[in-house]
DNA sequence: TATGAATGAGCCTTCATTCAT
DNA sequence: GATGAATGAAGGCTCATTCAT
């Protein structure tokens, strides 16, 4: 691992722990086992690690999605897996998700929030053409929209559920079951 | 106005301006008119600003929505009225809410992001109530998810357009007319 | 004693302990007795504090010049008393002297240096307006400049021999001699 | 340019740009086009470059000196070229020549400082014993001393015009008279 | 209630120096 | 001799909070 990779785990492990705020670089540094000054090296302050976290985690999100969805299957199946898959890194990760994009917010760096996030866009857009030319969606969709839209809908229907540190799985599927059913109707999924 | 209430909106406008790490006490009771002491007499730190804040930019959306809706149109207008006026409420204010959503996020009062939302919420369940009543929406809705989902879809989308100053008039009502294409869909709107 | 004079005193203190560099707030605030952050209440940075040392000196200069010369001496007597003034305050703050003048140098306060030597030159001045009434200088004479120069010579004079921590008497009292010497001829003084 | 010479460049040039202080070694080697360890092989310490600099300076003063002053002038002459010539490098380079001052004087290399300056002396002392047995000084004159306070003088003079970035060339030339003026009659010049 | 000068812990950042290659 | 990534001590400065008035 880099040491560039190195600080970035670092952080992402503190900020998890302690949040943002109270993470000082001096917590990061040693986390990575590295000396102070070389933080500086790889990067400008502490807000200039938000853009490689916030990849790293899109990476992370990908990872687990490809890993759920089956490429075979229907894609009301594919629709549900997904659900899951955002479920499950939202549980695992909501309180880090909150601060990254605070994290962004409160810098210059919000622009690369897009950028950052464009392969999960192309991900979904890529899952809702094939949808479109199997004709098992609604013909009225706009794809780039309706991707943004769809991960908007479902992450912020997971953090609805997990930050409060939710643990009960019966309230956790019904959310998941209440999102599915509000997006099969949303996309006008046949059958 | 009251000495609190002087305060809250001080915040407020600091937020706005400078973001709120950079934003410092000193900062609001010189916008408030106020002594740096007298901060602490109606607050016990900075952070403890965050929920009164975020009742504020609730009550504020609540104003705008309630005049922006119609009480005596039919269902699907209702539905785009408030589209509309989520969307005006993020033009305005799209910096502090992801702000307001970390400073809670970053302390010990995110719990209380429920409570200060539940009066939309509450708001939100009456329309799909009165909805379901007159069967204009599918009869499958649970109502009090599905209006959270609501809130969360409609917010996200307006995120996405406002995030990045897009003052694209066009480029706006496109993005509102997909989200109101898809909501129409996903609670089974008829005619 | 005010608390900025406080400051100012402290660090003059310091300054001529350690030097500049080598003097850091930290230093300055323990030897003033206050707290870390009432230094940055009074003077921005460590560098701010240059003008006002520089007064605090200028000021002291001239109360050793102002008991010194006699009032009612003759005009050559009164050089002589000069420059022993000026060789008396070199010997107690030689280290210093080039300190802030480099302090100043090294800062965008340079163009006070001229405000704050303002009342040393004026004083020189009005000497030399004396002498030229008296008609026991040559009447030649452009006093402001003359003034400039006659104070540029003899501490020039002062830091050739103290610089180098001097100690003995008759080398410092040759020299004392010389630019007295040196003085009275380029003044054209009588007798 | 060896290599040393080269880092003495590079430092008078970023020293001039940037001042002392804030001229780190990481620009000296940049400006230098070498590597950051390469600077140790050839000075140990960034203040180590003080006394090499100052001899670097005095070389380029008394190079334009002994330009400008002509050989078989008339002595008035001789002075009114050699502070002209002063001046001129002054001009150059007032902002450091402050620096180099003070960059000695808080280093213990501030004894170099005579070591330095003792060839301009030498030349000066040479062109005072010259104008001595001509007998077109006054014969009073110590010459190791007034050669001293000459340059004390005159560098003092220009310091006073080019310190506040003068560029009225007939102020500087009313200053270069009073000074040649106060000279005159301090050596005692005949005719 | 209201004030605002004073506090001081602690963070971010810099940068001269080193050393393995 | 030359390199430049890595070091880590140290300092400037901020700012939430307190408390005597």
């Amino acid at each position: 691992m880099s040491k560039k990779e190195n600080i970035v785990h670092a952080a992402i492990q503190m900020f998890r722990e302690k949040g943002i705020d109270k993470t000082t670089v001096s917590d990061i540094v040693k986390n990575a086992g590295i000396a102070q000054g070389t933080f500086y090296l790889y990067f400008s302050s502490k807000l200039a690690l938000m853009p490689a976290i916030a990849e790293v985690m899109v990476e992370k999100t990908m990872d687990i999605v490809k890993d759920t969805v089956q490429e075979d299957a229907p894609f009301q199946e594919k629709l549900e897996q997904l659900v899951g898959a955002i479920f499950l890194v939202a549980r695992e990760y909501n309180e880090i998700q909150a601060l990254i994009y605070a994290g962004l917010a409160s810098t210059e760096h919000l622009k690369e929030w897009e950028t950052v996030y464009a392969p999960f866009y192309q991900w979904i857009s890529a899952l809702l053409i094939e949808a479109e030319q199997a004709k098992v969606v609604r013909d009225t969709i706009n794809i780039e929209r309706t991707s943004k839209l769809l991960i908007g809908l479902v992450e912020s229907a997971a953090e609805q559920v997990y930050l409060y540190d939710v643990t009960d799985e019966t309230e956790v599927n019904r959310q998941k079951e209440e999102v599915l059913l509000f997006l099969l109707h949303a996309l006008g999924v046949k059958q």
